[in-house]
RNA sequence: GCGGUUGUAGCUCACUCGGUUAGAGCACUGGUUUGUGGUACCAGGGGUAGUGGGUUCGAAUCCCAUCAUCCGCCCCA
């Protein structure tokens, strides 16, 4: 006998982590559907060729990959051994699993770009794989919701997707900020300090500032060629504070005559007008220059969620990208996305015990009985109850009355129907509340009447 | 890919310096109670100490390897 254990990084759910994904599933489903997003799935296989380039080098290692199947050597040489496993890889595996949803919706909108409706709105939900190293609130196998709009550059989808986030994020009573940036301010800051090939280096380092503080990215800067000087000029821009018109009016100053950084503050302040001027809430919208967002696809507007009561990464993240169908040859085609992390959701809510009580189990009624007539009218009922919408199921076994209680006990069913010679003489049945422990003598119709 | 942590019953964890038959709580099974769960009391089953090797009269305990785990880095949700 082997021991069993789950996969690396992967996790099993039972009813009661079942109970509260549903809850958190079902609200943003709700949300996504109330906002015009049109549900599709996509293969959780994909081709190698389709994922690989998209995620960068980093990316690409992190790509769960099959191996082919039959013979998956018989063609290979001697040769191709020789060239060491990372060639050798795409030799030997073709197919791989989806490591995201937005490049796989690419490849969806590039394929069916004739049928579709554009602004074309859609959200999936579905499980995606990272050949990552785990650990907490990171797993190899992990859901993404995602809505995106594709096929529109203006501005409103991104006001669009705010409201979103935040009705979502009402709904579950999780207090979150959204945390704004553009890519184009970013791109606009190395353009100013003179080192606009180096965005990517800027982007990653500036990134992890939350977390490592500026004595940690000034110094990662500096490996990457960044003069003192030019640190010192960052650092000035990075200790200021204050409210999202402040750092609009700051950046401003900086950027004088920029014209990428000044677009990507126009970004950030129409879209904050949008907002404020339709009269939603925009208290929990935070504008942060120095928010990057590792993807590469992104090129305008930047989010992330943060929960506000306690630290814990981002749980929700997106931007605007120009760029990604391209590779699928469909030029031109802007979409934004905002995904949400349902599991660290779900370890926040957790954490600050934000799940209101959800029943493990649907049935509100047991029937137990003793005997074989007890049995047949317990079918007959429990089958009358479903018929009346009334979730219910029978306990399958004869025998010692005290079984179907423990069982009920422990499913939380908060009633236990019992069917015995004397309730079935007077053709009733005894109902006992597992809550109170109270019982009472009726006939079926009594019991419909109940629920 | 790099650095560290931990591995003992289904789960959470004890076991002093290496020394008799490896313990506890929870969970499970049965009973007190053959028409009543959740509380209480009683009894019971369940472990080759991750795996393999070594040191020793003797190893859960010390050493080596290996696998797994969790944490940090990289990257990311």
């Amino acid at each position: 006998m082997q021991k069993p254990s789950n996969a690396r990084g992967t996790r099993d759910f039972g009813p009661k982590e079942m109970a509260k994904r549903n809850y958190v599933f079902n609200i943003i489903r709700k949300h996504f559907e109330q906002f015009g997003f049109q549900s599709i799935e996509t293969p959780a296989i994909e081709n190698l060729s389709t994922l690989t380039g998209k995620y960068g080098d980093e990316g690409d290692q992190l790509l769960f990959k099959i191996l082919n199947s039959g013979d998956y050597l018989s063609k290979l040489s001697e040769q191709d051994f020789q060239e060491g496993s990372k060639k050798f890889t795409y030799k030997v595996s073709e197919k791989g699993l989806r490591y995201d949803l937005t490049v796989p919706f690419a490849r969806f909108v590039s394929m069916n770009r004739n049928d579709l409706a554009f602004p074309f709105r859609r959200y999936q939900i579905q499980p995606v794989w990272r050949a990552d190293r785990p650990q907490k609130g990171r797993y190899r196998e992990f859901y993404q919701c995602d809505a995106d709009i594709i096929g529109s550059n203006s501005l409103l989808n991104e006001a669009e997707l705010i409201t979103l986030f935040q009705a979502i994020f009402s709904s579950l009573h999780l207090k979150a900020n959204l945390v704004i940036n553009s890519r184009k301010v970013l791109a606009g800051v190395v353009d100013v300090i003179g080192m606009t090939d180096h965005f990517m280096d800027f982007a990653v380092a500036i990134d992890k500032l939350d977390k490592i503080g500026w004595e940690a990215v000034s110094k990662e800067l500096a490996d990457k060629g960044f003069s003192l000087d030019q640190c010192q000029v960052l650092a000035d821009l990075i200790v200021f504070e204050g409210n999202n018109l402040a750092k609009i009016d700051r950046l401003r100053a900086f950027f004088n005559g920029n014209d990428l950084g000044l677009a990507g503050i126009k970004e950030i302040e129409d879209v904050l007008k949008f907002i404020q001027q339709n009269g939603f809430d925009n208290t929990n919208i935070v504008f942060d220059y120095r928010l990057a967002r590792g993807l590469s696809y992104y090129t305008g507007l930047i989010f992330e969620g943060k929960a506000i009561d306690i630290p814990f990464g981002s749980i929700a993240g997106g931007g605007r990208y120009d760029n990604l169908t391209t590779d699928f040859g469909l030029p031109n085609m802007s979409g934004v996305g905002l995904s949400f992390g349902i599991e660290r959701m779900i370890d926040v809510m957790d954490a600050l015990n934000l799940f209101p009580n959800i029943p493990v189990s649907g049935s509100k009624v047991l029937f137990a009985y003793f005997d074989e007539e007890g049995q047949t009218q317990a079918f007959q009922y429990v089958n009358e109850l479903r018929r009346q919408g009334i979730p219910s199921e029978i306990y399958p076994e004869m025998g010692k009355i005290k079984k179907p209680f423990e069982f009920a006990d422990k499913k939380k069913i908060p009633y236990v129907a019992v069917l015995g010679e004397q309730e079935l003489l007077q053709n009733k049945l005894n109902l006992k509340n597992m809550e109170s422990g109270e019982q009472e003598l009726l006939s079926l119709q009594e019991l419909i009447q109940k629920f």
